[in-house]
DNA sequence: TACAAATAGTTGGATATCCGACTATTGGAA
DNA sequence: TTCCAATAGTCGGATATCCAACTATTTGTA
């Protein structure tokens, strides 16, 4: 049996052992663990072909943020609105790629408790393989049809629509004020 | 304007962007990129139910998939198979629930490598009380009708089974020879 | 039977992410 | 105009995850 089937039985057989438990929200209870399981899956197989240029899905995702913002830079709290993380995660993910000579701080002359973060030819040009290579395996989904992709992400804009922050309830770090 | 609207702007943007740059693969840059969103919020908003039980989802996961095993315990190269993670994350994850009192490591009787995992009182008390918890909230999914899920399950499933690793592609630490 | 290969688990090192707390700067209100 | 609140970024601490390498044990084979 392959390790495929193996991932189907998995969640099929928590189904069937959350339904014989008598849980409530087993549909709901899959769709989760469906999720997680295939954000695994497709970040697993990203991040390895992003291995060969020295990048993570997060560093590249900061690359091509930079890469679409007017003059290829960008102020650093911005990006995390942008990408929805912590002002510390984009403080960790931009030190690893300044290191590596894909982007520069600099100062923001209009603020000076800002930094602006801009695109070097080098992240430019690192930013361009990756993506030729992501492309060669379909970003990790290479044997799915565009239609049930469509579909998918459908489906998906459901979830981040009615789930995602529409209440306002806080204590999530996603950043506010956006825009 | 809502971070709510703010959410599938991202979306609708990167695509705008990638597709004014003349990308092929739209549609798979675009279902990665929402299946890594989602997962994002739905783990955010569980993660912060279980916060009240001290618990991550990580956890949790282990806390559960033990309580459906014979005799609540189970070997941890099973529970990595089972949970699709690598054996140091189990070794991590085991280390802070019996920090916690939640489960305790007894030696296996028939292979002194091997290391017991068993659920405690305590682990299947609180296990109880989480899930109760994350029944309440429908697994950070409140708002979305049974049937969306469904089909959303339908749709990941596709991903898992024809993503997974059906070409045993290596490079991707999830263990084989599973059963 | 002896030994190499496979397996179980841990440790150390790396990245990614969060939170709380801190400094510096900006900006609005009294 | 003078403060205090808000904002920008960083640092330290925690968890989760991976990989490489290591020890201990088991297993299969010559």
């Amino acid at each position: 049996m392959s390790t495929d089937d193996l991932g189907l039985d998995l969640i099929a057989e928590t189904r069937r052992n959350w339904q014989a438990r008598g849980l409530e929200q087993v549909d709901a209870m899959v769709a989760a663990t469906s999720i997680a399981r295939a954000h695994q899956i497709v970040l697993s197989r990203i991040n390895q072909t992003l291995t060969g240029h020295d990048l993570t899905f997060s560093r590249y995702e900061a690359l091509a943020l930079l890469s679409f913002a007017r003059n290829q830079s960008m102020g650093m709290a911005r990006m995390g609105e942008r990408l929805q993380v912590h002002p510390t995660s984009v403080t960790s993910t931009i030190d690893r790629l300044e290191r590596d000579g894909l982007v520069a701080r600099k100062p923001n002359p209009d603020d000076r408790r800002a930094t602006l973060v801009e695109l070097t030819s080098e992240g430019v040009e690192l930013l361009e393989q990756a993506t030729t290579s992501l492309e060669a395996v379909r970003w990790g989904m290479e044997q799915i049809p565009n239609d049930s992709l469509e579909k998918l992400s459908t489906g998906l804009s459901e979830v981040r629509n009615s789930v995602g922050d529409a209440s306002d309830d806080a204590t999530n770090s996603r950043r506010r004020d956006a825009r």
